[in-house]
DNA sequence: TATTGTTATACTCTATAACTATA
DNA sequence: TATAGTTATAGAGTATAACAATA
């Protein structure tokens, strides 16, 4: 089998929205916790990283500042988050999940894990390895630079 | 390497955010032709189906029929898409591309292409095997039933 | 002056509910 | 009555431009 860059590219395009749709679905259902892809992947940042700035938010999902702004607000008011000035600059906000926000997250991470789950494990051992390779490659390759040395730190302290 | 059906569906809500997100902004990009992922997606639908109705529209994107409508009407605006009465079923709408609309397609497609491309130029080409043969593991996973039936027709017939 | 965020404004995406027209 | 589609309404995503507050 070859692939050209081209190759590679068309199905990349025709394949991610696809998969898209069937994470925001699982995503939305109310039973779980009815979060949007942006707003499960900032309760999801903020679970790994603590406490951060609306920058660090923004640039981590790719938005621009207005509209991670606007994201926040809807969090916060679904009290799912904290907003507050840092005192240290109080031009900058931090912001951290909630108690409430906190096992949101927990349990829609599991909740999705488990029905994406249910979808792979019609495929082989073989060919989760070869979607998990997938998945890594596009990883490095489409993170954004800030989010590729934070990877490419953890990939190589893990590789010691 | 093992991988779970978990772990596998965790690397996929992952990453397929990420990369999405990056197909956005190539397809936004007003030098190109600025069409959202829904519509591109159904431009494209269009081009290569020819003729077909709302319902055929919806189905693909996994769209409610509103949702599609209103889609719809932002194309035929733009003077992509013409709609008109079936006259065998005066139900029905038949969708279509105006010349501008086949023009506009076929452009995003390339630059699109193009602009990914050089991303997946940075690996190997195994590696792009590798990311060919996830997406078409996931493309038969996630695509709708209907879609299914599409595919899997078209993949036998291509291997007489 | 440069940086961090917010507000204002304007589209698009998407869903559900209620409706119209046709079969 | 059932089907195909539209309209009404509403909340979220996203961007740019203009602004405010702090450094």
């Amino acid at each position: 089998m070859s692939a050209t860059p081209r190759e590679a590219a068309s199905e990349v395009m025709d394949v991610v929205p696809l998969v898209m749709r069937t994470i925001r679905k699982l995503m939305r259902r109310p039973h779980t916790t009815d979060l949007s892809v942006p707003q499960f992947r900032t309760l999801s940042f903020l679970n790994r990283t603590g406490r951060c700035s609306l920058t660090d938010v923004a640039e981590h999902l790719g938005l621009a500042l207005p509209s991670a702004s606007t994201l926040i607000d809807g969090l916060v008011e679904r009290k799912l988050v904290i907003r507050a000035f840092d005192p240290a600059d109080r031009r900058r906000v931090v912001l951290g999940l909630t108690s409430r926000g906190h096992s949101i997250i927990l349990t829609a991470i599991r909740t999705t894990q488990s029905q994406l789950s249910e979808l792979l494990a019609d495929l082989t051992p073989a060919e989760r390895v070869t979607i998990v390779q997938a998945m890594q490659l596009l990883s490095l390759l489409f993170a954004s630079e800030r989010e590729k040395e934070l990877t490419e730190t953890k990939l190589s302290s893990s590789q010691l």
